[in-house]
RNA sequence: UGGGGUGUAGCCAAGUGGUAAGGCACGGGACUUUGACUCCCGCACUCGUAGGUUCAAAUCCUGCCACCCCAG
């Protein structure tokens, strides 16, 4: 195939939306950006309802309140405009309330990947191109590349970098990878920080972010008995047999391959296999019952517009600090997919994304069921 | 109130004269842009209690208390 199959022109306009999320990353990024002589603009989203002074957080968290007095120095030591995008409603709608609803139905939701998903690289990017913009940038950790093969984007990992957040950026499509730049991804942390310190960057220092932003203390089942105004119910701990074991504090406390918090003292620790939301059942046994091989997995997306013929032969991701690992991807009907891995892989739990990789390309992923 | 047994941290449990293992739970930290896992550190100046023997006792002796079992 020639280069003039290709139908997609990548853009030669230069005008950048920096999303900033006040962090050394992002911060980093829109300095790169500026460098590399591109027209950038700052933007951090606020997504989270205003309270009182007690939402001016100084600790971590990509999207407190704290992140944007953050990025706007950053955007003033790096002399660009900065503006501040308020999508408090849409992220309520699209990443709050699902995060609830999933919780309260016993799975595990990952907030992170409906916002990159829901918001940051669709409202945004929407935004960002209705402004007039021609990019919009982030701070993560992967690669873009446009091949003239299949005239598309690949989403890549960066295999040598430990902070490789690919599995969080698995729902990228053609559209948003063509106005998207991700411009630290060929440094690693180490570099990041040394090149913000070198521009004076006021973040310099700045931890990473770790929590759930829009959640404090990381108690987020108190979160949710906040907003629901439902108090969790005490249910039975029960091991595989269904014999009862003890009380648990509620469903939304747990989650599959847990350890902590289950109180119960025996010669081997517990962890948690399910959660039963029908019966307020919490299904308890020791690590080596922990182990599957097989998931069926739903709201399946691939990242090229080109079909993946399945089966197929991939490594495939279950969480976001696991290593990708052999499996097989089949149909599994309803246009989901049943991935069978090579050798059992620990707490597979519904809600969290399966990422289906080929080497460094992300094809794609799929909530586990 | 006859006989037997047991009593070590929140739970389980080593230890039988020489100065309190371990596991689980729990707490703290590291790691981690979800929730977890994992790793590291901590966790009985004290062995039901009161005395006694001994240079030295959780370990031996005695009284008391508690619980369990077997008998009537």
């Amino acid at each position: 195939m020639s280069e003039a199959a290709c139908i997609i022109e990548p853009i030669q306009r230069k005008r950048v939306l920096v999303a900033m999320s006040g962090g050394v990353d992002s911060s980093v990024a829109a300095l790169i950006l500026k460098q590399q002589g591109y027209d950038v603009t700052g933007a951090t989203l606020q997504i989270w309802p205003d309270e009182p002074d007690e939402q001016i957080r100084t600790d971590t968290g990509c999207c407190s309140l704290s992140a944007v007095d953050d990025a706007r120095r950053v955007a003033a030591a790096l002399d660009i405009p900065y503006y501040v995008l308020n999508f408090k409603m849409l992220f309520d709608n699209a990443v709050i309330e699902p995060f609830v609803q999933e919780y309260m139905r016993g799975r595990t939701p990952n907030p992170c990947i409906t916002c990159n998903w829901k918001i940051k690289f669709e409202a945004m990017l929407e935004k960002a191109l209705a402004l007039g913009f021609d990019y919009l940038a982030t701070g993560h950790y992967a690669r873009i590349r446009y091949t003239n093969e299949k005239c598309e984007y690949e989403l890549l990992t960066d295999a040598a970098n430990p902070k490789d957040q690919t599995y969080a950026l698995y729902r990228l499509n053609q559209h948003q990878l063509a106005h998207l730049m991700l411009p630290i991804a060929d440094y690693d942390k180490n570099e990041i920080r040394k090149m913000a310190l070198d521009a004076g960057l006021p973040v310099a220092h700045k931890p990473d972010s770790q929590e759930i932003c829009f959640v404090k203390d990381n108690s987020y089942a108190d979160f949710i008995e906040t907003r629901t105004g439902i108090h969790s119910r005490e249910g039975e701990f029960v091991d595989l047999r269904g014999n009862v074991l003890g009380k648990h504090r509620g469903i939304i406390h747990y989650t599959v391959g847990q350890r902590k918090g289950i109180g119960l003292a025996a010669d081997e620790a517990f962890y948690v296999l399910a959660v039963d939301p029908q019966n307020n059942r919490v299904v308890l046994g020791h690590d080596s019952d922990l182990y599957k091989n097989e998931l069926i997995a739903g709201q399946v997306h691939y990242i090229s517009n080109l079909p993946l013929a399945l089966p197929v032969h991939i490594e495939a991701k279950i969480r976001y600090s696991a290593k990708a690992v052999p499996a097989e991807l089949l149909p599994a009907g309803d246009g989901k997919v049943h991935v069978v891995f090579e050798k059992p892989v620990r707490a597979i739990t519904p809600g969290q994304s399966v990422v289906f990789y080929k080497g460094d390309l992300v094809l794609g992923g799929a909530i586990i069921d």
